[in-house]
DNA sequence: GGATTAACCAGCTGCTCCCG
DNA sequence: CGGGAGCAGCTGGTTAATCC
């Protein structure tokens, strides 16, 4: 065998490994099979020596790459050939029986996270419904793509469930373009249902329509962590509706295979939907699961009872927060600051403000000190961007303590309703008019009490 | 010295044989 | 009968030998 300098090592030449496997005398002299063939056909069909023939010893080595010259040269690198070939077709069979072992861990590693993933997904609707139109996961036991049998991907795709999960759909130009974002206030009749295309639609929860309300009531009301309390239980959900995308946008659906196409297209198939699979898992992760517990905290009251936790969890998804309410401009669309979003936000809470001003802080600290941050743009727009915010919630509170108030004020003198004030655009008066109803009892409560548990935002900074 | 030729080589695969 | 293993043939790349 050559080795890489090209010399032969007479050691992997040896024939000794295979003294004790073959038979000192070759067995085509033994069973007489060769002896019976007629000489015609020995003549027209070259006959295969007999299994594990005995390989002469190699008398001599020669150099590679020199030509054979003389019979015992020739017949020598024959039967190195032999030797070579007897090598690399093992090593051949060693390779195709690892490859299908690989294959097969890997069958069984997709089939697992399959199945985590929609149980996180069956999860996830229990919690948050099921829109009518959004992608219906395959049966918990998807038949196997036989490659040997005449069944094609295909024949997944044809099954009765509807609209099954499909990686084409990112694929599609006009959802997409759809879904571009385009608006920076978050009003009701504005396309803002389109600006975050990193949210699902089961994040839909409070719908504008009182239809939708009526049919998607449940979603968050039966969670344990959102108690049915309306009113302030449903500030997280409002904040959503600055989130809602289109439906379509998430319309994942397994791929469309050309029906004529049969060879091969298993293994493609499966490595799509484990794309598939690893797309929806990654946002779940970096996306559903935070959200889910945002507006956990955000619905257990955390007005008058914030805690350590609850600030840890704000800090820990400040970046997604801090996503939602500022985007940089892209090719495709100018830059987005979400204010009624921050505005909706800072009503959930009388403590928010103070969270997420910290938060903002502790993250300007962070870009601030990581290196590189002078000649990285995408590090100053995030500085610029935490700044915005920054002078942004100081404002917000600012006004929103004017309505705040008014609300109390009017509360005090019993009048039927609250006066509208004039306040700066992109704040929700709505929203802090009510919320400031909700904590109204509560604080005056803390009052009697002697406390002092809720303090302006801005008067803590 | 460049072009051509043929041996060499590795890898793969269908066929066949052998064995448990 | 299924699986392991050897043989033969094929393919594509490399390289020594040969020719002009």
């Amino acid at each position: 065998m050559a080795g890489p300098s090209g010399i032969i090592d007479p050691s992997a030449l040896s024939v000794a490994g295979y003294s004790q496997t073959y038979p000192t005398t070759p067995p085509m002299s033994d069973d007489g099979r060769e002896s019976s063939q007629p000489a015609s056909e020995q003549t027209t069909k070259k006959k295969r020596k007999a299994w594990g023939q005995p390989v002469p010893e190699i008398k001599q080595i020669l150099p590679p790459r020199k030509r054979a010259k003389t019979a015992e040269e020739k017949e020598q690198r024959k039967n190195e050939r032999i030797l070579r070939n007897r090598r690399a077709a093992d090593k051949s069979r060693q390779r195709q029986k690892a490859a299908v072992a690989e294959l097969e861990v890997r069958q069984i590693r997709i089939e697992r996270e399959n199945a985590a993933l929609r149980e996180l997904l069956e999860r996830y609707q229990s919690r948050f419904g099921v829109q009518a139109d959004f992608p219906i996961p395959l049966p918990a036991e998807p038949p196997l793509v036989d490659l040997d049998c005449a069944s094609t991907p295909m024949d997944l795709g044809s099954t009765s469930t509807p609209a099954p999960f499909t990686p084409s759909s990112f694929n599609d130009t006009n959802e997409a373009e759809s879904s571009q974002p385009t608006l920076v206030q978050s009003e009701h009749s504005t396309p803002i249902k389109n600006e975050s295309p990193v949210l699902a639609p089961q994040l839909n929860l409070i719908h504008e329509r009182p239809e939708a309300e009526q049919t998607n009531s449940h979603s968050m009301t039966s969670l344990p962590g959102f108690p049915n309390v309306s009113g302030l239980t449903q500030y997280p959900a409002v904040v959503l509706c600055d989130l809602q995308c289109q439906p379509e946008t998430w319309a994942i659906s397994l791929p469309a295979f050309p029906s004529t196409t049969k060879t091969n297209l298993g293994i493609s198939y499966l490595l799509q939907v484990f794309q598939t699979l690893t797309i929806f898992h990654s946002f779940s992760t970096t996306t559903l699961l935070p959200m889910c517990q945002l507006f956990q905290i955000l619905a257990q009251r955390l007005s008058m009872t914030s805690t350590e936790q609850d600030f840890s969890s704000i800090l820990t998804n400040f970046p997604l927060i801090h996503s939602l309410i500022s985007m940089p401009s892209t090719p495709t669309r100018p830059a987005v600051f979400r204010m009624k979003l921050l505005s909706r936000l800072l009503a959930c809470s009388p403590h928010m403000a103070r969270l997420l001003l910290t938060a903002t802080d502790r993250a300007l600290q962070q870009v601030v000190s990581e290196e590189g941050f002078a000649t990285d743009p995408d590090r100053r727009w995030t500085w610029s961007s935490l700044m915005t915010i920054k002078w942004v919630i100081l404002r917000l509170e600012r006004e929103h303590r004017k309505i705040r108030r008014q609300v109390w004020e009017s509360g005090t003198r019993e009048d039927t309703g609250v006066p509208e004030l004039k306040v700066m655009a992109g704040v929700d008066f709505g929203a802090v008019a009510r919320s400031s109803q909700l904590w109204q009892g509560n604080c005056i409560t803390s009052r009697e009490d002697g406390g002092n548990s809720w303090v302006p935002a801005q008067e803590v900074h």
